[in-house]
RNA sequence: GGGCCGGUAGAUCAGUGGUAGAUCGCCCGCCUCGCACGCGGGAGGACGCGGGUUCAAAUCCCGCCCGGUCCA
């Protein structure tokens, strides 16, 4: 239990206590809760009871899935809160989550750090939600666990200028819900006492349950943990989470939150697989017994097989045969829908951060085909989804041809990962090795698994047949996570501002006056190697744009700033050298014009050339990040797949299309809430942005972005666009590198001289360059041919003129050799041991010393060694060499001819002794 | 962002300092009435790129590029 810092009174609310509540301690779980029967010696929620609305709901009627939706958000509506759009489950807008979990994860963080005001107050929601952390458990407890499902949520933020409401309403307004709407007996529900931790932020709740299940949670957000004690937020914030899934299921009483929130889909999946609906009575035993399952803890798994066993009847082989495909199908349910929203939002899978759990739903729903052996390509399971939800979620239509390409995509690649990882095992069990031990190391397993995604389950199934044991370690997931444990040395941002006094905002003259070269402005501070002043024309680098540079001049002394940075609204110069200025005195600021402009049009073209890229490549592109500079800049984009040349050509087309329109480039301060709701998540195409007034950059009709970057006013300002190269920096990311203005007429001019030089070094016209490139490698690689085929030639012609004189019976070769390429001496050598197997042969060339020693077949047999020979030939003389004994290569210095002539009459009389005679 | 594995003939891969190989596919010939098989012969290589070490690098070292894969 967490510890509590509050004490029992934060759960007394009049609302209880007013209404026949009283606090009772769980007999099973001793945890406090509140409840109308006097009686009741339980919290409610399983495993402490088992679930009793199965077959037998709690609620007045059952509804279906957009029906309970409506009738909560209708509900909320009637009472004063306004109904809002759902948010993507991309969580774009968040740099510490890849999805959004909830629904305050929308309003996080800057409304509930009281930054930004709520766009609405209070407010109701129905959030689609992603969570991959209960993965494991999914299609395992009959629905409670889910990876994607629907947070609703009335939330209020209240401040200490305005109390929206707290406790008393929450819980008034739950009861209400679930007494008079949906007919739930008051009785029936109990709330447990319960603290809540989440983000850093902090608070009580009460969990809502009926029937054994926890339906909702109403948390009240008051703290903020910092270490290890808690500090009042500025705001108290009501975060209540409506399970819509558990909500529908309790109204329908089916076995399973399945069936109740996948209505004809349900049946759709069971039918597509081919396999019957499971038999409802023994789901429904299984999902009640369901909730002592830990996927994680072999021990709960089996005592739960064990009750549902006896619970139903069935030994447990037939148990399991039935589980199996059932738990199967489900997950793969859960694992499809939520795909449709992660690729809906325009996530794209990659082995990377948020792209990567897309590819491992991809590739878990894969490997539950597998266990089914049943295999439906994933785009028809997709297309089914789409079609279930399009009437709720209309906007996954739009994007429905890109959801069901990139998916079959990858489960393209995964199953030729799978295919090259099986002929890795094959190759693995042919391993003398391997065989002896008819055992796989889980050294080896691990390295499968780490490097070419093979599960070990894929092994066994494989080498098991052919006789190889294999045995998987039940520690096998944390032997891999323990071969990443690395030291990430975490990026402390330097403290800017260090050891100024407090000083008042700059003045940001950069945005309200953008043309201006130079202004004038008062010092506030100044330490020799930092200035700030009371107004500044330097943009500080930001937003992957580098800072002004320029000069700053005091007292008709000329300093020179290098680099700007702002912190806190406080723009911070950097100069040059130790140059102290008076505090107080006057000084004008002169930047670098031709460098500002020269960024600007590349920041500018960074936004039209993400509007072109989404228009040619799809919706799911957006601005992985960006770095612009004055000489050239690069943009990175999310994409599926290599981007080619007539797509980069149509990019580049559209993008200077958009040049010569000569749109008006608009820069203006908007409220946060006012911009999201005009022009969306599409905002945040360069991240993350702080602040109640966010900064737009609108290019009319093409692209708007929340940016702090200077622009042009005008796109015909920045002239043309030149895409010079793209790669793929990694999987689902490509690196645009562009020019623009200036420097794209450099980069072409650069160009035609690259060709100029080229035409003017093959010594023909840039019109007939192709032709005679193409003409010189095929001439070249023919010559190459040629000069093979005449090195044979060459080498018997040699033979037959060279002399050899027979020493022991073994044919001895020497000669010098003086115009021939060291490949042709070789080759010489090579043709006579070939022909005569008993020779030794010496060649040595007088151009550069090159010595090669070769033995016949026959006569290594007798006993020579040309690596030995060689090294022998070689050493005292200032040569090297060595080899194996049928060739040795090496050099001697050419000025010691003579002496190497000397070791081989050496050599002549130990060939003897060599060959044992 | 980090770790690991890989890049050699059209394809799949072997080769771990000393003359670049195998299998399939391709071409030609033989066999056959014809085809397939079989047999014989042949073509096909900047060993990813750049640098370094060495007498000598596909092989060792460093950097980069490309592909795969796992983790957060």
């Amino acid at each position: 239990m967490v510890d509590l810092i509050v004490g029992p009174e934060a759960y007394r609310l009049r609302f209880f206590l007013e209404n026949g509540f009283t606090r009772k301690e769980c007999r099973v779980c001793k945890r406090h809760f509140w409840t109308v029967n006097p009686n009741r010696e339980v919290c409610g929620e399983s495993p402490c009871t088992p679930y009793t609305f199965i077959n037998n709901p709690p609620t007045k009627r059952s509804y279906h899935i957009w029906e309970m939706r409506e009738a909560f958000l209708s509900f909320f509506e009637k009472r004063g809160h306004t109904r809002i759009k759902r948010y993507p489950v991309v969580a774009r807008w968040r740099d510490d989550i890849f999805f959004t979990i909830a629904s305050i994860a929308c309003f996080q963080p800057h409304v509930t750090s009281g930054e930004v005001p709520p766009p609405y107050n209070p407010l109701v929601i129905s959030q689609p939600s992603i969570r991959m952390t209960d993965i494991g458990n999914v299609g395992r407890t009959g629905g409670r666990h889910l990876t994607i499902f629907e947070m609703m949520g009335h939330h209020a933020f209240s401040s200490k200028d305005r109390e929206v409401y707290w406790k008393e309403e929450t819980v008034a307004y739950h009861h209400e819900f679930l007494t008079k709407d949906l007919g739930i007996p008051e009785d029936e529900i109990t709330y447990i006492e319960h603290w809540w931790e989440g983000g850093g932020d902090a608070g009580p709740d009460v969990e809502g349950v009926v029937r054994g299940l926890e339906i909702s949670t109403l948390v009240f957000m008051q703290y903020r943990k910092v270490g290890n004690s808690y500090r009042e937020l500025p705001l108290r914030i009501v975060d209540t989470g409506y399970g819509l899934e558990r909500f529908t299921w309790i109204s329908k009483g089916t076995p399973t939150a399945f069936e109740a929130a996948y209505d004809s889909l349900y049946k759709g999946f069971f039918k597509i697989f081919g396999f019957n609906e499971p038999d409802s009575k023994i789901l429904s035993e299984v999902v009640k017994l369901s909730g002592i399952i830990d996927v994680s803890d072999d021990a709960s798994i089996n005592l739960f097989k064990r009750k549902v066993s006896e619970a139903v009847g069935m030994d447990i082989p037939s148990l399991e045969l039935f589980l199996r495909p059932v738990e199967s199908i489900m997950a793969i349910m859960d694992h499809t829908k939520a795909l449709i929203f992660m690729l809906g939002d325009g996530l794209v899978p990659s082995n990377v951060q948020a792209g990567y759990f897309a590819r491992f739903l991809i590739r878990r729903i894969k490997r539950l085909m597998d266990i089914l052996k049943v295999y439906v390509p994933i785009s028809e399971l997709l297309s089914m989804q789409i079609d279930h939800w399009k009437n709720q979620f209309p906007e996954l239509v739009e994007n429905m041809d890109y959801i069901l390409r990139v998916a079959d995509l990858e489960m393209e690649r995964y199953t030729k990962t799978m295919e090259q990882g099986k002929s890795l095992i094959m190759k693995i069990l042919k391993d003398e090795k391997i065989r002896k031990s008819s055992n796989i190391p889980t050294e080896t397993l691990l390295q499968l698994y780490d490097s070419h995604g093979v599960p070990p389950e894929i092994v066994k199934e494989i080498a098991e047949p052919q006789g190889v044991r294999v045995e998987i370690p039940a520690a096998f997931d944390a032997m891999i996570a323990s071969l990443h444990q690395s030291s990430q040395p975490s990026k402390m941002e330097e403290d800017i501002l260090q050891d100024m006094p407090n000083l008042p905002e700059t003045e940001l003259v950069y945005y309200t006056d953008p043309r201006a070269r130079r202004i004038k402005a008062k010092v506030l501070y100044s330490d020799g190697k930092r200035i700030v002043l009371d107004r500044t024309i330097f943009y500080p680098e930001g937003g992957g744009q580098p800072s002004d540079i320029g000069i700053i001049v005091a007292n008709g002394k000329e300093i020179k700033v290098n680099n700007v940075k702002k912190s806190q609204g406080i723009v911070v110069h950097y100069i040059e050298n130790d140059q102290s200025i008076d505090v107080g005195s006057e000084v004008e600021c002169i930047i670098d014009l031709n460098r500002r402009i020269s960024l600007s049009k590349h920041h500018s073209s960074t936004h039209i050339l993400i509007g072109a890229a989404r228009r040619v490549l799809g919706n799911h592109v957006w601005q992985h990040g960006a770095q612009k500079d004055v000489d050239r800049s690069r943009l990175d984009i999310t994409h599926f797949e290599k981007i080619n040349s007539s797509q980069l050509r149509e990019i580049e087309v559209l993008a200077n299309r958009v040049i010569q329109e000569c749109r008006p480039i608009r820069t203006y301060f908007e409220d946060r809430n006012k911009a999201e709701e005009k022009f969306g998540m599409m905002l945040y195409q360069g991240g993350v942005v702080p602040g109640r007034r966010i900064r737009i950059v609108e290019i009319e009709g093409w692209d708007v972005e929340a940016c702090g970057g200077i622009h042009c006013s005008n796109t015909g300002e920045i002239g043309i666009v030149k895409i010079i190269r793209s790669e793929r920096i990694q999987d689902g990311v490509e690196r645009l590198e562009f020019v623009a203005g200036e420097q794209a007429i450099k980069y072409i001019h650069s160009q035609e001289d690259m060709i100029q030089r080229i035409s003017k070094a093959l010594n023909a016209p840039m019109e007939h360059l192709e032709v005679a490139v193409s003409k010189l490698i095929k001439e070249l690689s023919d010559y190459r041919k040629i000069t093979e085929d005449l090195r044979g030639k060459l080498a018997a012609i040699i033979y037959s003129n060279l002399k050899s004189e027979t020493i022991n019976g073994i044919k001895f070769f020497f000669e010098k050799f003086e115009d021939l390429l060291n490949e042709d001496i070789l080759a010489i050598a090579s043709y006579i041991v070939r022909k005569d197997k008993l020779s030794l042969v010496v060649f040595v060339s007088k151009t550069d010393g090159y010595v090669v020693v070769m033995c016949g077949e026959d006569a290594i047999k007798r006993g020579l060694n040309a690596g030995r020979i060689i090294a022998s030939l070689v050493a005292g003389i200032g040569g090297k060499g060595g080899g194996r004994p049928d060739i040795g290569q090496g050099k001697i210095p050419i000025s010691h001819i003579s002496e190497f002539e000397a070791n081989i009459q050496n050599l002549k009389k130990q060939i003897g002794d060599m060959i044992g005679l």
